[in-house]
DNA sequence: TCACGTCAAGCAGAT
DNA sequence: ATCTGCTTGACGTGA
């Protein structure tokens, strides 16, 4: 088990999601914003294994406008070096990777130019990982889609746009379940049919599942992680307090993370905590899983590969 | 230096 | 119709 938070810390001084406008692009600009993501990116991992914190979800703003068609500039040969320098640092201290393309992926839209520039999008994040070097447990988590007034069509949409995708695409996305349109028992059917691992998020399970207890949910999504995919991904969340709203907490609930530990236990997992304040509570929730043999276990993994 | 309108992209639900 | 939330604030113009 490892502890992470997605692309943000507040404590190192330095972002790795530096952007800019589209108006103000130049190829000078890009190669500025991505040399200072990279460094920063390195600093925030540094930063995470002197914390014990072992999973980092990546920005998609660590190249800004990779997918678009302004950018010609070749930054993957660029970068090359730093790239792989950065994955030489993930691989060293075993650090799990995920990334999250925003919601403009949709692999299941209706309209082609929408699935098009998806698919251009997400050979971006796959460049990423694959200049790193990185194996194919690094993964890259997708929302199913929309639902476009039939779901039975849509989700049948997904698995055959899924099927036709270049497969170092393939090997690295896992879908998620989602709060409103998804939910976990969607995506195991679309996990049966396409063999696609399901990161399970227990916040939209919350708001949207088909009644399961959380033993019930791990027992049936662990399943879909084979052995190259590493272990089992989760988004762990928690509501802000008095709001039913789908907004995350400003900061974990202890005695909520604690609980949630208990109940997951035995499965080994990996947890990124998407909460406002990022490595705070991120660190907060080390502390706690320091009593967790799974954690500990993952640790001493790490530390024997230093 | 600072206020504030706006930022590549989609979808669904609430208001 | 318009706004909000999603991974989330921050870019950059105009004064």
């Amino acid at each position: 088990m490892k502890i992470g938070y997605p692309c943000i810390n507040w404590a190192v001084g330095c972002k790795a999601d530096k952007t800019f406008r589209l108006q103000s692009y130049s190829e000078q600009r890009l190669i500025e914003t991505v040399a200072n993501n990279l460094h920063c990116l390195s600093k925030i991992l540094v930063f995470n294994v002197e914390h014990n914190l072992l999973f980092f979800r990546i920005t998609s703003d660590l190249v800004p406008f990779a997918s678009h068609p302004i950018c010609k500039v070749n930054w993957q040969l660029y970068f090359d070096s730093q790239l792989e320098e950065v994955g030489d640092l993930i691989k060293r201290k075993s650090i799990r990777i995920s990334m999250h393309p925003d919601q403009f992926t949709l692999i299941n839209s209706l309209d082609t130019r929408v699935f098009e520039n998806s698919v251009k999008e997400l050979f971006y994040h796959v460049q990423v990982l694959d200049l790193m070097g990185l194996d194919p447990s690094a993964k890259i988590q997708l929302h199913v889609g929309g639902v476009y007034g039939n779901k039975e069509k849509s989700t049948i949409r997904f698995i055959e746009r899924f099927e036709k995708l270049d497969e170092t695409l393939k090997k690295r996305l896992v879908i998620e379940n989602d709060d409103i349109n998804y939910n976990l028992q969607d995506c195991l059917k679309i996990s049966a049919e396409t063999g696609i691992p399901v990161l399970f998020d227990v916040f939209h399970h919350e708001i949207n599942s088909s009644g399961e207890t959380t033993k019930e949910a791990f027992k049936a999504f662990t399943k879909t992680w084979k052995k190259k995919d590493g272990l089992p991904m989760v988004d762990y969340s928690s509501h802000r307090i008095g709001e039913s709203s789908r907004k995350h907490a400003e900061s974990i609930r202890p005695e909520h993370f604690k609980q949630f530990l208990q109940e997951t236990n035995p499965f080994d997992i990996d947890v990124m905590l998407e909460i406002k304040d990022k490595e705070k509570s991120a660190l907060k929730a080390v502390q706690i899983a320091l009593q967790d043999y799974r954690f500990k276990r993952a640790l001493e993994g790490s530390v024997r590969q230093l």
